[in-house]
DNA sequence: ATGGCCAATTTTATTGGA
């Protein structure tokens, strides 16, 4: 049975409901994972999507950073935050089960520059993600899908040698990254397209998005067999475009 | 030229994002 799972940074739900409830309604997906929500669970626009045939699944905090799973089908074992968050943690992850098919939302930390205290966090947290995933991805099906504020390759990026330092691009945020895909993790949408310049969030300055300026950042990750059966990865440009935008687009993997 | 924009709160400035 065909599956299609949606991630989306919307930079403030509470902003984005109308925005994100119409192109759910539009498209959808089987999954959504949303990063940013920015609000309280009990902010959260709950019945708007549940009136949609959504199940939610929140894990939000005041002002900053929050995510959450919508799921057409139940959803079990839901775990929030990763092993090593301290009380007062930063909410970045959302963990669930739908048939069978493990599902990490994540969104990782920016890291503000690199060198900073908050790059030495970011580096952290994706030590934390790989070590709370370990074997997994090799022994069933797992998908980690997110905002990584991290692009792969120079061919996700508009410019390699501008942003060689980019705290989005920095070789140690690769590196990173690497490290988490040899657990045997899949970029989907490397399965699908080989172009350059395909990106999924462009700098609200700059007039970046309409100079083409963009970070390919948002991704889907699937397990090696999982990834056998991903029929297709896209990401949707069209809500960047609109009035008061996210700066990040939607991303859908198909399976089949 | 190293900034510009956007969202939330601490709101007429500041912080963080990316």
């Amino acid at each position: 049975m065909p599956l299609s799972i949606a991630t989306w940074n919307v930079n403030s739900i509470r902003v984005r409901a109308e925005a994100v409830l119409a192109w759910t309604k539009e498209h959808q997906p089987d999954v959504l994972c949303l990063q940013e929500i920015k609000c309280l669970d009990e902010q959260f626009p709950r019945e708007d999507f549940e009136r949609l045939g959504y199940r939610v699944e929140t894990w939000g905090q005041r002002t900053y950073n929050g995510v959450a799973t919508l799921s057409l089908s139940p959803m079990e074992d839901v775990v929030r935050g990763l092993p090593g968050d301290e009380g007062e943690a930063q909410r970045r992850s959302i963990a669930v089960t739908v048939a069978g098919l493990r599902i990490w939302n994540v969104y990782v930390p920016n890291g503000q520059s690199v060198g900073s205290d908050k790059y030495a966090y970011k580096l952290e947290w994706l030590r934390r993600l790989r070590e709370v995933l370990g074997p997994s991805p090799r022994e069933r099906d797992v998908l980690v899908c997110g905002d990584f504020n991290v692009a792969p390759e120079p061919r996700d990026v508009y410019d390699a040698g501008k942003v060689a330092d980019d705290v989005l691009f920095h070789a140690d945020v690769r590196e990173a990254l690497s490290e988490l895909l040899a657990l045997g993790l899949v970029d989907t949408f490397r399965l699908h397209h080989d172009e350059a310049g395909a990106f999924s969030w462009w700098d609200y300055r700059l007039n970046a998005f309409k100079r083409r300026m963009g970070f390919r950042i948002d991704l889907v990750l699937a397990s090696e067999a999982l990834a056998k059966r991903c029929s297709g990865c896209a990401i949707d440009v069209e809500p960047r475009r609109r009035e008061q935008p996210s700066d990040h687009a939607p991303v859908t993997a198909t399976f089949g």
